[in-house]
DNA sequence: ATGATCCCTCCCACAGTGGGAAGGTCAATA
DNA sequence: TATTGACCTTCCCACTGTGGGAGGGATCAT
Protein backbone atom coordinates (compact mmCIF):
# COMPACT_ATOMS: atom_id res chain seq x y z
CA UNK A 1 0.00 0.00 0.00
CA UNK A 2 1.14 3.60 -0.52
CA UNK A 3 2.18 6.29 2.22
CA UNK A 4 -1.07 7.42 2.50
CA UNK A 5 -2.71 4.55 3.17
CA UNK A 6 -0.14 3.25 5.41
CA UNK A 7 -0.60 6.46 7.82
CA UNK A 8 -4.48 6.24 7.90
CA UNK A 9 -4.05 2.72 8.76
CA UNK A 10 -1.13 3.03 11.72
CA UNK A 11 -2.30 7.02 13.13
CA UNK A 12 1.24 8.06 12.21
CA UNK A 13 1.36 11.40 9.66
CA UNK A 14 2.85 11.30 6.24
CA UNK A 15 5.50 13.68 7.47
CA UNK A 16 5.54 11.49 10.31
CA UNK A 17 6.67 8.21 8.35
CA UNK A 18 8.99 10.30 6.22
CA UNK A 19 10.22 11.71 8.90
CA UNK A 20 11.09 8.65 10.91
CA UNK A 21 12.79 7.09 7.64
CA UNK A 22 14.62 9.89 7.74
CA UNK A 23 16.12 9.86 10.53
CA UNK A 24 16.57 5.96 10.59
CA UNK A 25 13.93 4.87 13.15
CA UNK A 26 12.09 2.75 10.71
CA UNK A 27 13.87 1.19 7.33
CA UNK A 28 13.21 2.53 4.15
CA UNK A 29 10.58 0.53 2.27
CA UNK A 30 10.22 -1.01 -1.27
CA UNK A 31 9.68 1.68 -4.23
CA UNK A 32 7.78 1.14 -7.00
CA UNK A 33 9.62 2.11 -10.30
CA UNK A 34 8.20 5.76 -9.84
CA UNK A 35 9.26 5.99 -6.85
CA UNK A 36 5.76 5.59 -4.34
CA UNK A 37 7.09 3.82 -1.10
CA UNK A 38 5.33 0.89 -0.56
CA UNK A 39 4.38 -0.51 2.80
CA UNK A 40 3.42 -4.31 3.77
CA UNK A 41 1.13 -4.91 6.72
CA UNK A 42 3.90 -5.26 9.03
CA UNK A 43 5.06 -1.94 8.31
CA UNK A 44 1.76 -0.59 9.45
CA UNK A 45 2.42 -2.64 12.25
CA UNK A 46 5.22 -1.10 13.18
CA UNK A 47 4.18 2.10 12.84
CA UNK A 48 1.23 1.65 15.05
CA UNK A 49 3.85 0.47 17.71
CA UNK A 50 5.66 3.63 16.63
CA UNK A 51 1.85 5.65 17.35
CA UNK A 52 1.38 3.70 20.60
CA UNK A 53 5.02 4.44 22.24
CA UNK A 54 4.84 7.94 20.94
CA UNK A 55 1.06 8.45 23.03
CA UNK A 56 2.66 7.06 26.17
CA UNK A 57 5.20 9.97 26.00
CA UNK A 58 8.37 7.84 24.70
CA UNK A 59 11.18 10.00 23.17
CA UNK A 60 12.11 8.54 19.42
CA UNK A 61 15.56 8.01 21.44
CA UNK A 62 13.26 5.34 23.65
CA UNK A 63 11.82 4.13 20.85
CA UNK A 64 14.44 2.87 18.93
CA UNK A 65 15.43 0.86 21.73
CA UNK A 66 11.79 -0.14 22.37
CA UNK A 67 11.30 -1.35 18.70
CA UNK A 68 14.89 -3.15 18.71
CA UNK A 69 13.30 -5.22 21.88
CA UNK A 70 10.17 -5.37 20.30
CA UNK A 71 11.78 -7.50 17.63
CA UNK A 72 13.98 -9.37 19.84
CA UNK A 73 12.86 -12.03 20.60
CA UNK A 74 15.05 -13.37 23.18
CA UNK A 75 15.03 -10.16 25.05
CA UNK A 76 14.60 -10.45 28.49
CA UNK A 77 11.75 -8.75 30.20
CA UNK A 78 13.19 -7.12 32.35
CA UNK A 79 15.02 -4.88 30.09
CA UNK A 80 11.98 -3.44 29.07
CA UNK A 81 10.61 -3.04 32.41
CA UNK A 82 13.19 -1.28 33.21
CA UNK A 83 12.91 1.39 30.24
CA UNK A 84 8.69 1.51 31.15
CA UNK A 85 9.65 2.14 34.49
CA UNK A 86 12.01 4.47 33.85
CA UNK A 87 9.51 6.45 31.91
CA UNK A 88 7.43 6.44 34.27
CA UNK A 89 9.47 7.83 36.88
CA UNK A 90 9.71 11.10 34.25
CA UNK A 91 6.16 11.16 33.20
CA UNK A 92 5.20 11.16 37.25
CA UNK A 93 7.80 14.12 37.56
CA UNK A 94 6.04 16.16 35.17
CA UNK A 95 3.17 15.56 35.98
CA UNK A 96 4.35 16.58 39.07
CA UNK A 97 5.73 20.04 38.22
CA UNK A 98 2.94 20.98 36.36
CA UNK A 99 0.63 20.11 39.42
CA UNK A 100 3.16 22.56 41.46
CA UNK A 101 2.63 25.30 39.19
CA UNK A 102 -1.12 25.11 38.64
CA UNK A 103 -1.46 25.22 42.44
CA UNK A 104 0.65 28.17 42.27
CA UNK A 105 -1.30 30.08 39.94
CA UNK A 106 -4.38 28.97 41.20
CA UNK A 107 -3.46 30.20 44.44
CA UNK A 108 -2.83 33.44 43.39
CA UNK A 109 -5.84 33.49 41.10
CA UNK A 110 -7.90 32.67 44.63
CA UNK A 111 -6.80 36.11 45.92
CA UNK A 112 -7.72 38.10 42.60
CA UNK A 113 -10.80 39.62 43.01
CA UNK A 114 -11.10 39.54 39.57
CA UNK A 115 -13.07 42.69 38.90
CA UNK A 116 -12.31 45.90 37.16
CA UNK A 117 -10.33 47.65 39.51
CA UNK A 118 -6.61 47.01 39.00
CA UNK A 119 -5.14 45.53 42.24
CA UNK A 120 -4.10 41.72 40.88
CA UNK A 121 -2.44 39.24 43.76
CA UNK A 122 -1.19 37.62 40.40
CA UNK A 123 0.57 40.13 38.66
CA UNK A 124 1.85 41.42 41.87
CA UNK A 125 3.08 37.44 42.24
CA UNK A 126 4.92 37.85 39.66
CA UNK A 127 6.84 41.06 40.29
CA UNK A 128 7.26 40.56 44.08
CA UNK A 129 9.61 38.56 46.03
CA UNK A 130 10.44 35.46 44.67
CA UNK A 131 8.97 32.91 47.99
CA UNK A 132 5.09 33.44 47.20
CA UNK A 133 5.78 32.24 43.73
CA UNK A 134 8.01 30.06 42.93
CA UNK A 135 6.81 26.23 43.93
CA UNK A 136 10.80 25.37 43.39
CA UNK A 137 12.51 26.91 40.81
CA UNK A 138 13.94 26.05 37.74
CA UNK A 139 12.48 23.08 37.11
CA UNK A 140 11.26 23.65 32.83
CA UNK A 141 10.90 20.25 31.86
CA UNK A 142 10.70 20.06 28.22
CA UNK A 143 8.53 17.17 27.24
CA UNK A 144 10.89 15.27 25.40
CA UNK A 145 13.90 14.77 27.29
CA UNK A 146 17.24 16.79 27.93
CA UNK A 147 20.58 16.80 26.13
CA UNK A 148 20.99 13.92 23.60
CA UNK A 149 22.63 13.62 20.70
CA UNK A 150 22.60 14.23 17.03
CA UNK A 151 21.59 11.12 15.29
CA UNK A 152 22.16 12.12 11.67
CA UNK A 153 25.93 11.17 11.33
CA UNK B 1 24.89 46.96 35.15
CA UNK B 2 26.37 44.67 32.47
CA UNK B 3 24.32 41.58 30.83
CA UNK B 4 25.84 39.15 33.06
CA UNK B 5 25.42 40.62 36.08
CA UNK B 6 22.01 41.73 35.21
CA UNK B 7 21.07 37.79 34.11
CA UNK B 8 22.21 36.63 37.51
CA UNK B 9 20.32 39.53 39.32
CA UNK B 10 16.98 37.89 37.46
CA UNK B 11 17.79 34.69 37.28
CA UNK B 12 17.29 34.82 33.18
CA UNK B 13 20.14 33.40 31.30
CA UNK B 14 22.60 35.63 29.05
CA UNK B 15 21.62 34.19 26.09
CA UNK B 16 18.08 34.21 26.59
CA UNK B 17 18.06 38.15 27.29
CA UNK B 18 19.52 38.12 23.94
CA UNK B 19 16.78 36.65 22.88
CA UNK B 20 13.70 38.03 24.34
CA UNK B 21 15.28 41.70 22.88
CA UNK B 22 15.28 39.86 19.46
CA UNK B 23 11.97 38.79 19.46
CA UNK B 24 10.53 41.86 21.06
CA UNK B 25 9.78 40.45 24.38
CA UNK B 26 11.74 43.30 26.24
CA UNK B 27 13.33 46.97 24.59
CA UNK B 28 16.79 47.39 23.39
CA UNK B 29 18.32 48.66 26.54
CA UNK B 30 20.97 51.58 26.44
CA UNK B 31 24.36 50.71 24.70
CA UNK B 32 28.19 51.57 26.05
CA UNK B 33 29.74 53.23 23.74
CA UNK B 34 31.41 50.28 22.53
CA UNK B 35 28.62 48.21 21.99
CA UNK B 36 27.57 47.06 25.63
CA UNK B 37 24.09 46.05 26.92
CA UNK B 38 23.53 48.68 30.35
CA UNK B 39 20.76 47.40 32.19
CA UNK B 40 18.98 49.45 34.80
CA UNK B 41 16.93 48.01 38.27
CA UNK B 42 13.87 48.27 36.39
CA UNK B 43 15.14 46.30 33.37
CA UNK B 44 15.83 43.12 35.62
CA UNK B 45 12.68 44.16 38.17
CA UNK B 46 10.92 43.08 34.48
CA UNK B 47 13.55 40.05 33.46
CA UNK B 48 12.65 38.89 36.85
CA UNK B 49 9.11 39.10 36.36
CA UNK B 50 9.55 36.94 33.31
CA UNK B 51 11.53 34.77 35.02
CA UNK B 52 8.85 33.67 37.41
CA UNK B 53 6.18 33.51 34.55
CA UNK B 54 8.19 30.93 32.72
CA UNK B 55 9.13 29.02 35.53
CA UNK B 56 4.63 28.71 35.64
CA UNK B 57 4.52 27.56 32.27
CA UNK B 58 3.80 30.75 30.40
CA UNK B 59 4.60 30.97 26.84
CA UNK B 60 6.14 34.02 25.53
CA UNK B 61 3.29 34.98 23.73
CA UNK B 62 1.14 34.56 27.04
CA UNK B 63 3.96 36.70 28.70
CA UNK B 64 3.70 39.32 26.54
CA UNK B 65 0.40 39.82 27.61
CA UNK B 66 0.93 39.70 30.89
CA UNK B 67 3.85 42.13 30.86
CA UNK B 68 1.47 44.76 28.98
CA UNK B 69 -1.08 44.40 31.85
CA UNK B 70 1.80 44.57 34.17
CA UNK B 71 3.12 47.93 33.15
CA UNK B 72 -0.72 49.31 32.35
CA UNK B 73 -1.76 50.46 35.59
CA UNK B 74 -5.38 50.79 35.09
CA UNK B 75 -5.78 47.50 33.55
CA UNK B 76 -8.39 45.30 34.91
CA UNK B 77 -7.67 42.52 37.37
CA UNK B 78 -10.27 40.50 36.01
CA UNK B 79 -8.33 40.67 32.37
CA UNK B 80 -5.45 39.17 34.34
CA UNK B 81 -7.11 36.62 35.83
CA UNK B 82 -8.85 35.13 33.16
CA UNK B 83 -5.59 34.33 31.57
CA UNK B 84 -4.30 32.89 34.79
CA UNK B 85 -7.39 30.68 34.89
CA UNK B 86 -6.90 29.70 30.83
CA UNK B 87 -3.08 28.69 32.18
CA UNK B 88 -4.50 26.96 35.10
CA UNK B 89 -6.50 25.01 32.56
CA UNK B 90 -3.90 23.64 30.47
CA UNK B 91 -1.27 22.90 32.59
CA UNK B 92 -4.02 20.42 34.59
CA UNK B 93 -4.87 19.10 31.30
CA UNK B 94 -1.14 18.62 30.47
CA UNK B 95 -0.90 17.07 34.10
CA UNK B 96 -3.99 14.63 33.85
CA UNK B 97 -2.53 13.62 30.56
CA UNK B 98 0.95 12.87 31.92
CA UNK B 99 -0.82 11.03 34.93
CA UNK B 100 -3.07 9.15 32.15
CA UNK B 101 0.09 7.68 30.51
CA UNK B 102 2.10 6.54 33.66
CA UNK B 103 -1.12 5.06 34.71
CA UNK B 104 -1.52 2.75 31.46
CA UNK B 105 2.62 2.27 31.57
CA UNK B 106 2.10 1.25 35.36
CA UNK B 107 -0.07 -0.85 34.40
CA UNK B 108 1.65 -2.56 31.78
CA UNK B 109 4.81 -2.94 33.76
CA UNK B 110 2.49 -4.22 36.70
CA UNK B 111 1.66 -7.39 34.85
CA UNK B 112 5.13 -7.37 33.36
CA UNK B 113 7.37 -10.56 35.70
CA UNK B 114 10.28 -8.49 34.81
CA UNK B 115 12.82 -11.42 34.41
CA UNK B 116 14.79 -12.88 31.73
CA UNK B 117 12.23 -14.62 30.02
CA UNK B 118 10.78 -12.19 27.10
CA UNK B 119 7.21 -12.47 27.25
CA UNK B 120 6.48 -8.90 27.98
CA UNK B 121 3.02 -6.97 28.58
CA UNK B 122 4.58 -4.09 28.40
CA UNK B 123 5.66 -4.76 24.18
CA UNK B 124 2.17 -6.61 23.70
CA UNK B 125 0.97 -3.69 24.47
CA UNK B 126 2.30 -1.63 22.61
CA UNK B 127 1.82 -3.87 19.53
CA UNK B 128 -1.35 -5.24 20.70
CA UNK B 129 -4.76 -3.53 19.85
CA UNK B 130 -5.48 -0.36 21.16
CA UNK B 131 -7.53 -0.15 23.94
CA UNK B 132 -5.60 -1.53 26.54
CA UNK B 133 -2.91 0.98 25.68
CA UNK B 134 -4.10 4.13 24.71
CA UNK B 135 -5.73 5.68 28.19
CA UNK B 136 -7.14 8.62 25.31
CA UNK B 137 -5.95 8.77 21.66
CA UNK B 138 -3.91 11.72 20.22
CA UNK B 139 -3.30 13.79 23.34
CA UNK B 140 0.40 15.27 22.25
CA UNK B 141 0.74 18.27 24.73
CA UNK B 142 3.30 20.42 23.47
CA UNK B 143 4.71 22.47 26.70
CA UNK B 144 4.05 25.39 24.82
CA UNK B 145 1.33 26.30 22.80
CA UNK B 146 0.09 25.48 19.27
CA UNK B 147 0.36 27.25 15.84
CA UNK B 148 1.75 30.72 16.74
CA UNK B 149 2.89 33.14 13.94
CA UNK B 150 6.01 34.66 12.72
CA UNK B 151 7.15 37.27 15.74
CA UNK B 152 9.82 38.72 13.60
CA UNK B 153 8.74 41.10 10.63
C1' DA C 1 51.77 44.47 28.63
C1' DT C 2 49.62 40.39 29.35
C1' DG C 3 46.08 37.36 30.53
C1' DA C 4 41.58 36.62 32.33
C1' DT C 5 37.06 37.59 31.94
C1' DC C 6 33.63 40.00 29.95
C1' DC C 7 30.94 41.20 25.89
C1' DC C 8 29.58 41.42 20.88
C1' DT C 9 27.37 39.13 16.61
C1' DC C 10 26.39 35.20 13.89
C1' DC C 11 25.53 30.52 12.92
C1' DC C 12 24.15 25.77 14.33
C1' DA C 13 21.97 22.25 16.98
C1' DC C 14 17.89 19.87 19.10
C1' DA C 15 12.71 17.55 19.19
C1' DG C 16 8.87 17.00 16.54
C1' DT C 17 5.63 18.64 13.83
C1' DG C 18 3.32 21.02 10.14
C1' DG C 19 3.05 24.09 5.67
C1' DG C 20 3.84 24.55 1.15
C1' DA C 21 6.14 24.83 -3.55
C1' DA C 22 7.33 22.53 -7.77
C1' DG C 23 6.87 18.67 -10.04
C1' DG C 24 5.79 13.47 -11.28
C1' DT C 25 1.98 9.50 -11.47
C1' DC C 26 -2.11 7.17 -11.62
C1' DA C 27 -6.94 6.18 -12.16
C1' DA C 28 -11.30 7.45 -13.59
C1' DT C 29 -14.25 10.03 -16.20
C1' DA C 30 -15.92 13.02 -20.00
C1' DT D 1 -7.71 9.86 -25.64
C1' DA D 2 -7.22 13.88 -22.94
C1' DT D 3 -8.06 16.06 -18.91
C1' DT D 4 -8.92 16.31 -14.07
C1' DG D 5 -8.15 15.48 -9.36
C1' DA D 6 -6.09 12.90 -5.94
C1' DC D 7 -2.14 11.16 -4.81
C1' DC D 8 2.98 10.92 -4.50
C1' DT D 9 7.92 12.79 -4.60
C1' DT D 10 11.82 15.92 -2.76
C1' DC D 11 13.30 20.11 -0.70
C1' DC D 12 13.05 24.00 2.11
C1' DC D 13 11.06 26.70 5.91
C1' DA D 14 8.45 27.59 10.08
C1' DC D 15 7.88 27.17 15.09
C1' DT D 16 9.29 27.03 20.61
C1' DG D 17 12.94 27.78 23.69
C1' DT D 18 17.38 26.81 24.81
C1' DG D 19 22.24 25.99 24.60
C1' DG D 20 27.06 25.61 22.20
C1' DG D 21 30.63 27.68 20.09
C1' DA D 22 33.60 30.50 16.79
C1' DG D 23 35.88 34.69 15.94
C1' DG D 24 36.68 39.06 17.43
C1' DG D 25 36.61 43.29 20.55
C1' DA D 26 36.63 45.59 25.54
C1' DT D 27 37.86 46.07 30.26
C1' DC D 28 40.34 45.27 34.18
C1' DA D 29 43.74 43.74 37.39
C1' DT D 30 48.27 42.58 38.12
Amino acid sequence: MNIGEASKASGVSVKMIRYYEAIGLIAPPLRTGSGYRVYSDNDVHTLRFISRARDLGFSVEQMETLLALWRDRSRASAHVKAIALEQIAVLEEKARALKAMSDTLRHLAEHCHGDDRPDCPIIDGFAGPAELVTPKRRSRFGVTGTDRKVRRP
